[in-house]
DNA sequence: AATTTTGCCTAACACATGTTAGGTTATGTC
DNA sequence: GACATAACCTAACATGTGTTAGGCAAAATT
């Protein structure tokens, strides 16, 4: 190849894998359809990968350690509960809005990972619910969050946050930032109308 | 067979095919697969449908009209806005937790029906986020609904709703009236502690 | 009792699947 | 210029795939 950007053939190849386990999920793609994407014969891939399932592996651990990246530099810098949740979610939609393709694989393809790597990747997935779980209590014991069902709430915050990856357009006129903003909003405000006298309001 | 509650064999294959799905993905799920769960040959599904697509585009239409539903029925009959949008929320949940196994082939699987069908699938979920937008419209107008992007609002409630799929256990301690009754106050309420002097605040 | 219907079977098809073996060519290094 | 390495190729394998054809036996209908 000429190309000069050609990053690593490798990461290539991960790219459109990615691309390519999103549109049509990771069962239906088959290693003629990446190999022709990449222009290149099947057989060719195993010259980079040791196994079709070793790229699921890949890619899924990549965006889980992506994720527990979040958690532990939101706990280390920030003292608020409702900044480290307000940042916890910037940072969150951050990744899921610059890895499109790899966000869609970590929360939809994961199932097709087999045993031994998909025990230790529901390890990471939970591990990181947890992180998020901890906040919310920091917050309610700060008496700045409502008494809630931690769990049940941890969960739908990231219901909230992870769906952005069903309807982000990267050509879209919303920035990540805006996108962080509402979500966090909607999340700490709710949508039902009051008066402002929320306790901690800030304009 | 002497069984006698066979209500039907075909549902039962329907039923069977969404356990499948739901577990290892519509793709990954052989007919053979299907067929040993039943404990029949994978040549006799045949006899009870046409294709293994007629089987997903079954489960994914008949889930969708049962959505569909929901907004006809709760503007058939509710006025206000929020209790519009409780009604919906209450139902949603019911048939995401009284369905669990053809919910996640409706939220995951519809992306391998193949082109006829699948803009026709599309075109049913656009409708029914539509009708959850207009809920919210006509809240903001009635002035009960803080001013909010409707497009983002919708799909973000949606999202959550929809999440439920992912955790809910039918075995669990949770009830589908808790558990919407959750979901509605947390959409509606949000998460910032505040003085309960919310315009519309009932206890 | 005769006949249709229902539900399943065996056998086989044409093709797609992930993967391996071994060879060839371009690219970069000493 | 010799050599190593990276990137790709063709050919083929064993197995899995959705599906069809044709037949057999029990149950339901007439």
């Amino acid at each position: 190849m000429s190309e000069l950007l050609t990053t690593n053939r490798k990461e290539q190849l991960l790219e459109v894998a990615a691309k390519l386990f999103k549109q049509r999920g990771y069962a239906a793609t088959s290693m003629r359809d990446l190999a022709a994407e990449l222009g290149i014969e099947a057989a060719s891939l195993y010259h980079h990968i040791k196994s079709k399932e070793e790229i699921l592996e890949t890619i899924c651990f990549d965006l889980a350690s992506k994720f527990s990246n979040v958690i532990a530099e939101v706990n280390d810098i920030y003292f608020n509960a409702e900044e480290k949740l307000r940042t916890a979610i910037k940072n969150h939609v951050q990744i899921i809005t610059q890895n499109t393709n790899q966000s869609a694989v970590f929360l939809h393809e994961w199932r097709n990972l087999s045993e031994p790597k998909l025990s230790e990747f529901m390890k990471l997935r939970d591990a990181y619910e947890k992180g998020i779980r901890v906040i919310l209590k920091d917050g309610m014991n700060e008496d700045v969050f409502d008494d809630v069902d931690d769990k049940f709430a941890s969960l739908t915050i990231l219901s909230t946050v992870n769906w952005i990856n069903e309807w982000y357009n990267p050509n879209g006129k919303m920035s990540t930032e805006e996108i962080a903003q509402k979500l966090s909003d909607f999340i700490l405000g709710g949508l039902r109308k009051k008066m402002v006298t929320d306790i901690n309001y800030k304009p």
